[in-house]
RNA sequence: GCGCCCGUAGCUCAGUCGGACAGAGCGUCCGCCUUCUAAGCGGAGGGUCGUAGGUUCGAAUCCUGCCGGGCGCGCCA
């Protein structure tokens, strides 16, 4: 594709040259994969494209362009079709190179090496460490991890981070929340806090912490035993936090503490780096950061007239810590409820000096469980709601990511918990999975006494056609989901290739062919398990071998 | 009031840096197992792309107004 995209400039190129057309600086071509399969494989409305800016009816710059469309690889032939599309067909040869080249680049391919060695942090869930992980949280660290393996795929240094809010108000009301339910316990009237935390996981918590540690802490003075039973109480949440995620197969190089930031300093630091590059005032007794300078809407305080900092304070800092670790690209996966807090962290990086594109931030849209038709109600202040580790163990690890990878993570999700549990082909993740297993099965039947080196080029069905075409789009899918930062492409892409070769299996024999075609028909066999299993894996989802 | 996301088939959603008659899954209806996994396949039906204008050879896609749904907008984190 990428190559086809450059034969196309330099064809306009030629034209121009030879005179054939006005020279204007002209828009990238579009290569795409027509719907309609009398277009052909490949089709370009370049031409159309052109058409304007030259002034010339799009049918002639198409004949012009095809007349200078040289290097072609061999096997690809150009018509020019009637509004002025230039349409690219794929004979045999060139599908069954393409499928070649698959199976012998095998897990491998797929990849590439755009990224260069460049350094991406992604920083998702970062849930406070105050109760258990919620079914958002599941999105974003499916959406997060995904998002990780595209990146590694297509040549980037990736690293997973969770930022650990372990300081500040919330886990305070979490000490104060621990307290009572410990005095509970005790048999002594205590009540929770109007902001403190309702949920159950707190009492076993204060369960846990009498058998461990008794009740000798309720007797120390306010300050220190809440000290205690918070540095108790955000540890012991983080670790059962972690231990979902990695249930979940998802792994973070590091959890990264708010409170560490504080103990070193840095937190003071940056308010003095903001003030040195002169983007802050004082005013009505607080330290503000001049934000509309760098395109937020309104300035923002940073230090408060009591002396203490606001919570973008300590954010920034972590973000300054970042870069500092020589990462080329932040990524950030928020909640919905985040994205006023975009534009004041992008105009402090920037009033840092670092360019506004160091800092990417994708918001993750809220999930909506469905249960026989209706949304699961949750209250979030009653305690309620469903934790990531229930949904996991309701419906599984697999289905629970590619549900959520399905769909682009910036609009709302309906998550049908009914159909995640089927297991038919009315749930896409068994579908996938089911077409993997199958080919699994082609392979258990076949042993080991199939030749090497088939001869691809007898696989001409329409049902082998579409699927090595497919096998060929493979890379450029997972660069365009990398560079989109769309793992559902690749969800899509394993759901369509599944599709095809279900259709191709039950329209034609593989075992029972003539030895040369269940020869090439295994090696197509081959390269599409390879491909799905590798899809599969983007996307954090196993390749089951048998079903 | 301001900002962001969303509005596409009965349901859930792709497609949204303009391109060839608008796609998929589920649900509905009709077919396909003496042979490699029927956890599968084939076919049918189903849409004023929220709405009204505008730009364009061409608009679900870009611009403007309006309607509807969600979420933000603190010297809270």
């Amino acid at each position: 594709m990428e190559t086809l995209r450059e034969r196309l400039v330099a064809a306009f190129g030629a034209a121009v040259a030879a005179g054939e057309l006005p020279s204007v600086a002209g828009p990238e071509p579009v290569v795409e994969m027509p719907r309609e399969s009398g277009h052909g494989e490949l089709a370009s409305p370049y031409a159309m494209q052109l058409a304007r800016a030259l002034r010339v009816p799009p049918r002639v710059v198409a004949e012009r362009l095809a007349a200078h469309l040289g290097g072609l690889p061999p096997g690809v032939r150009v018509v020019v079709a009637n509004p002025g599309f230039l349409n690219f067909y794929l004979d045999d040869a060139w599908l069954a190179q393409a499928l070649a080249e698959v199976l012998e680049r095998g897990p491998d391919y797929g990849g590439s090496d755009v990224g260069g060695g460049r350094r991406v942090l992604i920083e998702f869930v970062s849930a406070n460490p105050t109760g258990p992980l919620n079914v958002v949280n599941a999105r974003a660290a499916a959406v997060g991890d995904s998002l990780a393996r595209l990146l590694a795929a297509v040549g980037y240094r990736v690293e997973r981070e969770f930022y650990v809010n372990d300081a500040g108000g919330q886990v305070g009301n979490l000490a104060l929340s621990l307290e009572v339910r410990l005095r509970q316990l005790l048999g002594e009237a205590a009540e929770l806090p109007p902001d403190g935390y309702p949920g159950e996981y707190l009492v076993d918590l204060a369960r846990g912490y009498l058998e461990e540690h008794g009740a000798a802490v309720l007797e120390l003075p306010e300050e220190e035993r809440l000290a205690l039973l918070r540095d108790f109480a955000v540890e012991r949440i983080r670790a059962q936090q972690e231990a979902s995620c990695e249930r979940y197969g998802v792994h973070f190089d590091r959890f990264f503490s708010e409170r560490r930031l504080h103990e070193t300093g840095a937190v003071d630091k940056v308010v003095g780096l903001l003030r040195e590059r002169g983007h802050t005032y004082q005013e009505e007794g607080a330290t503000w950061l001049a934000a509309r300078e760098f395109g937020d809407d309104k300035d923002r305080v940073l230090v408060k007239s009591d002396g203490a900092y606001t919570y973008v304070v300590p954010d920034v800092a972590y973000h300054l810590d970042k870069l500092r670790r020589g990462h080329d690209l932040l990524i950030d996966l928020l909640g919905p409820d985040h994205h006023g807090y975009v534009a004041r962290m992008r105009a402090a990086l920037e009033a840092l000096g670092y360019p506004p594109g160091v800092l990417e931030v994708h918001l993750i849209q809220q999930v909506r469980l469905l249960r026989e038709g209706r949304a699961v109600t949750m209250s979030k202040r009653a305690g309620e709601f469903v934790t990531m580790d229930q949904l996991v163990a309701e419906v599984g690890c697999d289905a629970a990511r590619f549900f959520f990878l399905q769909r682009s993570p910036e609009s709302p999700l309906d998550f049908d918990l009914d159909l995640a549990k089927l297991e038919t082909s009315e749930n896409p993740v068994f579908y996938v999975q089911y077409a993997h297993a199958r080919i699994c099965s082609l392979f258990r039947q076949a042993g080991e006494n199939w030749p090497e080196g088939a001869d691809l080029t007898l696989l001409t069905q329409p049902e082998e056609r579409e699927l090595m075409r497919q096998l060929s789009r493979f890379p450029e899918e997972v660069l365009a989901a990398a560079q989109e930062r769309a793992p559902h492409r690749v969800a899509r892409y394993c759901l369509e290739l599944a599709g095809l070769f279900h259709s191709f299996y039950n329209r034609h024999r593989v075992l029972g062919s003539a030895p040369p075609t269940a020869a090439a028909r295994l090696s197509l066999a081959r390269a599409v398990g390879a491909v799905l299993a590798r899809g599969l894996d983007l996307l954090g989802v196993t390749a089951p071998e048998r079903m």
